[in-house]
DNA sequence: GATTTGTTTAATAGCTCTATTAATAACGAT
DNA sequence: ATCGTTATTAATAGAGCTATTAAACAAATC
């Protein structure tokens, strides 16, 4: 049988149910969304969700997890040493922008379903990524500025400071994304130039707030 | 009959329902919460709730509306005369910011129920105060800055963007809240101090990047 | 004290949702 | 072609939810 035609006109079941549910708990959050609903969307019969994946909590999990990861590695420091403390710190920040760019609605959701935590384990997910790599990733920066700061480069500032200046200001683009969307009644083409003067804005503003 | 006695040893049913509903609401999310939880939290039968609300949506309708006006009404900018462009700044940061102190899940309830905006005309209401208040407010603060920005005492921005610059900072501190309350597994106290130094980056932030 | 008006409850209809079970269809290997 | 495994569906139990209705209760009015 010829796999790779196979492939690529039937996709499996599984993974159709996957993608299907990635799309509406993002959407709509994991209470609004109903196996129903992904069943329907995704074309199978609603028992073949619990099939697969047991229980829907279980599903979301999985789509959970994968999720906060990505949104984790996309802020991952580049310490390119050809590069200047402001060149990398640049890219850095476009680096992050551009990530949530690609994925509006990720934000948000993963906020939200932290904030509604009974029952899953969506902050023991996050404690884990951060001992593995944030707290790493701190410790490595950290260092950097405190050079920068002895040679009189930038002012006095720690690394966590940073950091949350950095994703303060990415993310909440994406937030408020829907509100100027709506109350604006801007085109795609609008907001989306809009979302690229805001990103000059945010590197002009951590840079000239570094300035010692 | 004792009037003043009476209402403070008996708050009315309808008020009762109203402030559970606010907080389970807030704290849960429309769709996660119950006309049968808010009744059995609030001591009476469930069809009370319906009985002076009619329905779910409109109890929900009523709150968010109080809470969306609350958020920004915080945020008017204070234009004292006697006082210079950064006190002025200074002020209205940290006015804004200890607002959210106040209610700190407000922030991640109203944005969420933004992105579930089916239904219910969340951003009706948010375009509606939009037009009353925040174009209004940004047109003053255009008229300040630009005067700032002639006098060469700050760079150029406009006033949209240091409004957008001071509502994430402040707002992120808040959103990141559950997380930092976790993951970092301080006391109470802890936390408050974290987020009072927080406060004084933030302002340490905006002002220096205002820097011409 | 009887009557009207407003408040509260019990009961329930009608949905929708999750999860399970048993039966059927599809398919790959023998 | 047959068998065994995997994928899929139909049916349904059991629970919870919203909203309505009718009846009971309390309080104010006459």
């Amino acid at each position: 049988m010829k796999k790779g035609q196979e492939s690529s006109k039937k996709v499996s079941m599984e993974i159709t149910i996957l993608k299907v549910a990635e799309e509406l708990f993002v959407e709509k959050g994991y209470s609004a969304t109903s196996t129903v609903e992904i069943a329907s969307k995704a074309g199978c019969n609603q028992a073949l969700v619990h099939y697969y994946f047991r229980t829907k909590a279980n599903l979301f999990n999985k789509i959970l997890e994968s999720k906060i990861s990505f949104m984790v590695s996309a802020f991952d420091y580049i310490d390119n040493k050809e590069l200047s403390f402001t060149e990398n710190l640049t890219k850095t920040i476009e680096m992050h922008f551009d990530a949530l760019t690609k994925d509006k609605k990720l934000p948000i959701f993963v906020l939200n379903e932290i904030k509604n935590n009974d029952n899953n384990n969506v902050l023991d997910i996050i404690r884990e990524i951060f001992r593995n790599k944030i707290s790493f990733l701190l410790d490595k920066l950290d260092a950097i500025l405190q050079e920068e700061i002895k040679a009189k480069r930038i002012r006095e500032i720690s690394a966590l400071d940073l950091v949350l200046t950095i994703v303060s200001l990415n993310i909440f683009v994406f937030l408020a994304y829907p509100i100027v969307d709506y109350v604006l009644s801007v085109n795609e083409k609008g907001v989306e130039l809009i979302i690229q003067q805001r990103k000059k804005e945010i590197v002009s503003t951590i840079l000239n707030s570094l300035r010692p």
